[in-house]
DNA sequence: GTCTATATTCTGATAGAC
DNA sequence: GTCTATCAGAATATAGAC
């Protein structure tokens, strides 16, 4: 299974797993080839240079990060709650399985804020989406002249990515370990929906 | 007023910058010189390593950071919702004079976890705190039963932390500037611990 | 395509004059 | 205390054989 992977893959993988856990800096082209069982010249056979390996293997965890995002938040078939539903439930399923995704992303956004987000996320506002357009729909008047629409979706998203950025921490202080965790994140599945919908009442 | 600084206070402040902004690995020494106007070898003078210079000021960083927490966790005259108003309103003043320093910290943490987390966190343990025993004692039974109470904390941190970790991020695709971005956080304020409670209901 | 050996650049740190 | 010049080692990238 493992042998059947081009050596183009075999590296891709490897680079994937040590940027993501340590950064683009930290990272060292020998230790990538190491892991991926290749010599450190072919590394560059194939990918040219360290920096053009990672803004590759950047672009497509951005894509794949935003994508599944971009896609709910235009459905027009769904209505606010299973958009809700489908978005934590998405995302927490996702970053189960590469749980150092979002402090990658953010972190390297934050070495090199343009780089990144002109390209990425020039296309998606918030405001243009569908799912903005059902929220302030759902929202009672007075509430919608005293609150600020984007709080909801601010909460929404923190409530789903923050635990995955402050795992570490969390298992630490909250006395659990990684089972725990994941239990917890489980449970998040069903509890961030019912309370948005909760706030927006 | 600048020239008043030390020529050591003048370092620690350009480092503190830079590491903050990029991180350990992605910081360089000449940098934090330059920025400091000195010459790299007073630098080393000082502070005898760039690992030791970074080690202070993390350590200086994760102080001011969980030290605040820490009080009014286990505060005994303050009540429940009280706490929240001073957690939430201690932790938006505080990063709104350092946005960087919540991504920095947790970044650093995952770069090598085992450095600071024992060495900090190693008193709180959340179970152990007044802040706790007052929650569940709020909780109705029922709800006791079916979630756990380390759940709303979480959501307290996520709500409170991650609209900074994702500043740039929210910033574009919410199409907003930093000064709508900090009003914004200053709303947030009230309407954090006020969601929290509604959650607890 | 893959490797070994090597060139080149970068970066942290020190020696030594002032 | 502060600087210039320099070293030593690390890390990226390439040359060239197989």
């Amino acid at each position: 299974m493992n042998s059947k992977q081009t050596t183009e893959e075999k590296i891709k993988e490897a680079a994937k797993d040590i940027f993501m856990k340590k950064g683009y800096s930290a990272t060292k082209t020998r230790d990538i080839a190491e892991h991926a069982g290749i010599n450190l010249a072919l590394l560059n056979y194939y990918f040219r240079s360290k920096e053009k390996l990672f803004n590759q293997i950047m672009m497509e965890s951005m894509s794949s990060f935003f994508q599944g995002m971009i896609m709910v938040f235009m459905d027009k078939e769904s209505d606010l709650e299973q958009k809700f539903i489908k978005i934590v439930d998405g995302y927490i399923e996702q970053i189960k399985q590469q749980p150092d995704t979002p402090l990658f992303i953010l972190s390297e956004m934050q070495r090199n804020p343009d780089e990144f987000l002109s390209k990425m996320t020039k296309k998606l506002k918030i405001q243009d989406t569908i799912l903005y357009q059902q929220l302030i729909a759902e929202i009672g008047k007075e509430k919608l002249e005293s609150v600020n629409p984007i709080h909801f979706l601010v909460n929404l998203m923190s409530m789903t990515l923050f635990p995955f950025i402050a795992k570490s921490m969390l298992e630490h202080i909250g006395d659990i370990n990684s089972q725990q965790f994941n239990a917890l994140m489980e449970e998040r599945k069903m509890l961030i929906p019912m309370w948005i919908k909760q706030m927006l009442r």
